[in-house]
DNA sequence: CACCTAATTTACAACGATTGTTACTTACTA
DNA sequence: TAGTAAGTAACAATCGTTGTAAATTAGGTG
């Protein structure tokens, strides 16, 4: 799953790979790059193409994936950036980082509330809604005193085609 | 948190430490040692000692936690030992091991149902009960065609010591 | 537009948690 | 009591992630 070959590039050719790649290059607000502009940070072509590429991801990207994806259109990218500005977003508040016991973590777009499904073969997350109503019953028992920032609800189990796959494996 | 020290003990003195600390060795009915024996698994010492740690421990320890109270008694325990053994008592279902983000995962001898109380900062995991009603609701969308195995409630933020803690850090 | 400086990127080493490997040892059985 | 399959210990290796230090660059300034 985690590619571990030499990563041995000739530093300092980004730039016109860049532009190549990205038509336009201004932030459009609201965007998580307009972000990170807003905050004080620079807006390196980094960190433009990771925002880019964490927007234009359906699902819930790995470090990993994002850094092959990157590697793709800027082959000097350093895995260590993207772990950097994954960090820096999640700083920022502007993407969630989820640990979902799935080896490393995985971004997280979507703000609003909702849950995961999780597939234990593949990894894959799905978002769920879940009712507010819900939310609110999870309430913590008062003789506990614990300040509660965050609420998850995780469903564990097998994907479709996970299942129909083990479900061959055990016929055959 | 995690000792990394040298581990480099004679090995095959362990029988005798362990006698002298534990009174009796019959694995009583529905202990976790007992589990192990009837699953047709060797009832060694080592697992007899990891299974009483943990039925002893009261909260949700780690790994590395267990290791160290087993080699306080058997120092020639060692961590893979650990590990080979409590994946063991998992996939019996006589445990599980939770990863809540904190790095590394946490023994869960509590097989009933139940939220968590996860603390960010000291990683502490307290029990926390689930109203069963709510399990109920945390439905799947019918189009998506999961098949859910196990559902996981996990609440996060401070516990009351690290609260007061960073409230004083705060302050000065 | 050239320059300055602090922020950022890169390559690489290191880390924590966990597992693979292999030779030695031991629990159970005949 | 011996035989054998299973388990253990030591150690190296793996995966995901972060620390370090030197080189590069974004963005503001004259």
């Amino acid at each position: 799953m985690a590619k571990t070959g030499p990563r041995l590039h000739a530093g300092g050719a980004g730039q016109r790979e860049l532009n190549a790649a990205l038509s336009g290059r201004e932030p459009d607000h609201g965007s998580l790059a307009a972000l990170l502009r807003q905050s004080g940070l620079k807006l390196t072509p980094q960190r433009h193409l990771i925002c880019q590429l964490i927007e234009n991801s359906d699902g819930h990207p790995t470090a990993e994936e994002l850094y092959e994806s990157a590697t793709a259109v800027m082959p000097s990218m350093s895995l260590k950036t993207v772990y950097t500005t994954l960090n820096d977003l999640a700083a920022l508040n502007a993407i969630r980082l989820v640990n979902v016991g799935t080896g490393g973590f995985r971004v997280e777009s979507n703000l609003e509330p909702h849950g995961h499904l999780v597939c234990r073969m593949c990894g894959t997350i799905m978002d769920i809604p879940v009712n507010p109503a819900i939310e609110e019953e999870l309430a913590v028992p008062p003789e506990i005193e614990f300040e509660v920032e965050q609420r998850e609800v995780t469903l564990r189990g097998l994907c479709r085609s996970c299942a129909s796959k083990q479900g061959e494996g055990a016929g055959a």
